[in-house]
DNA sequence: GTGGACCTAGACAGATCTGTCTGCTAGCGT
DNA sequence: ACGCTAGCAGACAGATCTGTCTAGGTCCAC
């Protein structure tokens, strides 16, 4: 979604350019100035593929999903064919991201945390959450699971913790914890 | 802590205000001029008690942590006085808070999301949660589990979890099944 | 009553932020 | 050759933010 159009370059080099600096410094500690001088823009040229800062933080929303989704997607079908298995695998997705340096956690709670609650902000990590439980439900439900949802929320709680406590310490134990434990969750919930 | 000078009046409506913004809004949503206006103070009197907004927003995390900690062991202590029972029992300060309407999440993480990885309320945060986690690893130690410090890391997630699932969708399940796998993992590991 | 601590009221400076507007340039299809 | 689209460069307005400063009020101890 989203590329449907021809994807000229100067929207692209301030997405890029946004992608980095908001998750970096938080979103509302990036000016648009920054962001026009560091993606070497013309402001006209900036207002007119996101008439407000507030649309290009939503763009922003779309490429960390997709980027995550796509992450989270790829470590679960690493992990085979087996649905169980692939609950666990997901994990790895956790682990990747921590490990990368300039890792700041969820970009979408943090989003969220700068945001009041009824905005679009707010409603798009919202929306974004419920993807990835729905999709780990549809795992746990081909799986076996006797309570797909109850064990697909618990395994967002121990990703969205993962993804939080892993951009506070250094210590890489954080992820490795939560794949335990959804490795214990999962093989308790399926035989 | 905190409270060994007489704490004048000013002083405590500022920390007062600022904690209801700083939540409510973030910390960068909330600009110096409305506390002065909202608390009733003059500017004068606020930079005097807070030299720097910093110096407010570390005051306003030496609250929350002290609020929330208690909130913790309260309800742990409510459990009775088995370890076991006081790791799970402190499940229920989540559920708590999560049910509190205005909530939105960590204070300590939102925090964290709007400040870079140096600053002195990331570190802040850094000391707040390692806090937590040695106190749970204590628990767990007096609860006789094979790996304490693999359960506490493992409760922390699901605590963390908690606190931001449940800021996000008002839909109380995020607890509960904090509290459950809780439960699970806890007994799983004692005996 | 005098000095000091504590407070109020609000002007002010300087930076920064969002968003608008004017002018200019280059390519591209017809 | 012409117009259209996309883009660059940067001045500008208006709001807002942090932090300083002046000026004065109130209460209490001595």
């Amino acid at each position: 979604m989203a590329t449907s159009s021809p994807a000229p370059p100067a929207r692209e080099r301030i997405l890029a350019t946004a992608f980095a600096l908001f998750y970096a410094h938080g979103i509302r500690g990036v000016g648009i100035d920054r962001i026009i001088a560091e993606s070497g823009v013309a402001k006209a040229t900036f207002y007119k593929h996101f008439p407000a800062k507030d649309d290009l933080v939503l763009a922003y929303l779309d490429r960390v999903d997709e980027v995550w989704t796509g992450q989270l997607h790829d470590a679960a079908a690493a992990a085979g064919p087996d649905p169980a298995a692939q609950l666990v695998g997901a994990f790895d997705a956790l682990g990747n991201a921590c490990r990368r340096d300039g890792y700041r956690g969820c970009a979408f709670i943090n989003a969220a945390a700068e945001n009041p609650a009824g905005s679009r902000v707010h409603d798009r990590t919202l929306a974004h959450k419920e993807e990835v439980l729905s999709w780990l439900a549809g795992l746990a439900r081909q799986a076996g699971a006797e309570d797909p949802e109850g064990l697909a929320r618990t395994l967002t709680l121990l990703l969205d913790g993962g993804l939080a406590s892993g951009a506070l310490d250094a210590r890489p134990d954080a992820p490795v914890a939560a794949r335990a434990a959804a490795a214990a969750l999962v093989s308790a919930a399926v035989d």
